[in-house]
DNA sequence: AAGCCGGGGCG
DNA sequence: CGCCCAGGCTT
């Protein structure tokens, strides 16, 4: 069985006008993005991070604040994590953030703070794989690698006709393979950059401009009619649900909050503390706070449920606002902050819904 | 190979 | 509400 990437391309594929064209047009309709400045590999790297799995105009306000707090390799090496998280605050999949930083202070020990230009040594770095590594070799290098995201792999299956499953991790060699075969030697950052483009904008999953497509003469499916079947993807599981009681306590003005394990689900990130409902009954839960906490508390009001969907688990957390009775507010399972110290802190999106219940009441 | 890891936008 | 998105790491 034949698996390189001549198995999908067929005899008359004209690679060089194929690029010509995908480049042109990407040129033509290229947006001006802070990233696009210039060649900056530090400014490429940190972009190419954020837009994982991110759209860029989520990203855009995300990416300028980071360089104006972290303008260089070094400015963000000797960053505290908490600042770093509370620059990603928002954006989600914070190991992103956190491998960034591992990866950076790499730089700076090993490189001397030069973003090494050898693939075989960035792809070394924490959180730089096949894509990334790619994105960056081209765009910020000119060097011709893939960079196979899950809008080229898109493109690539309808223009190719593959019917390979895109969830599956050993296509995305193949897609590579494929790409590796007509990327532009002469402009690679233009062409990968209008591969993922043209996926984002024309060849989308649903209803795919073809009429507007710049290579529409170049593709299978569009030849036969059936770029809606491509790309095959298998579905992802559903998400389980886990019930919550978020535990809103307030001593003279101050708030409890907590660090998060540095492992799993938003890690390090801060939060008010929450009880399982599969552990505790909402009568129970207040109870088992004061003993484990030590604290004396008296329940104020409940709050409105806050429903939080992540990748793989949903959230469904219900807030209890409750008052320490007695004054006494020590504990070594958090710390007692005000609403406006509670800026410091990198919070995630559930907490900010529960901190904003507080605020209106 | 499968599971884990956020959040937002869109039909 | 389901699907998708400029993926990578861990087990």
């Amino acid at each position: 069985m034949n698996n390189t990437s001549t198995t999908y391309i067929p005899e008359s594929f004209d690679k060089h006008s194929f690029q010509q064209d995908l480049i042109n047009w990407y040129q033509s309709i290229r947006r001006e993005l802070p990233w696009r400045e210039n060649q900056d590999p530090y400014r490429i790297w940190v972009s190419e991070i954020m837009l994982q799995q991110t759209r860029v105009d989520t990203v855009i306000p995300y990416f300028n604040q980071f360089m104006e707090r972290f303008p260089t390799v070094k400015d963000l090496a000797n960053a505290d994590e908490q600042d770093v998280l509370k620059a990603w605050e928002g954006l989600g999949y914070y190991s992103r953030a956190r491998n960034l930083h591992t990866a950076v202070k790499e730089v700076v020990a090993t490189y001397d703070g030069q973003i090494p230009s050898e693939s075989s040594e960035l792809k070394k770095l924490k959180g730089i794989g096949p894509y990334t590594l790619g994105a960056i070799m081209s765009i910020a290098f000119d060097e011709p690698i893939p960079a196979v995201d899950g809008n080229v792999m898109r493109v690539m299956s309808r223009i190719f006709e593959m019917y390979d499953n895109i969830a599956d991790q050993k296509s995305k060699k193949k897609f590579e393979q494929v790409v590796e075969a007509v990327i532009s030697k002469e402009d690679p950052s233009s062409f990968n950059q209008g591969l993922m483009e043209l996926g984002a904008l024309i060849c989308s999953p649903k209803k795919p401009k073809c009429n507007e497509c710049p290579v529409s003469y170049y593709c299978t499916a569009f030849s036969k009619g059936i770029q809606e079947e491509l790309p095959v993807k298998t579905k992802a599981k559903k998400q389980r649900t886990i019930a919550y009681f978020a535990m809103v306590i307030e001593a003279d003005g101050q708030y409890l909050i907590q660090k998060r394990p540095a492992q799993g689900l938003l890690a390090n990130l801060w939060q008010f503390p929450l009880v399982e409902q599969a552990e505790f009954p909402k009568d129970e839960a207040i109870h088992y706070i004061e003993l484990e906490y030590g604290l004396n508390l008296e329940m104020i009001h409940e709050g409105k449920q806050v429903k939080h969907v992540f990748s793989h688990v949903i959230w469904v957390v219900y807030p209890i606002f409750c008052r320490v009775s007695d004054g006494d507010i020590s504990t070594d399972h958090g710390q007692f902050v005000t609403l406006e110290d509670m800026d410091q802190y990198p919070l995630s999106k559930v907490q900010h819904k529960i901190k904003q219940q507080i605020a209106t009441t």
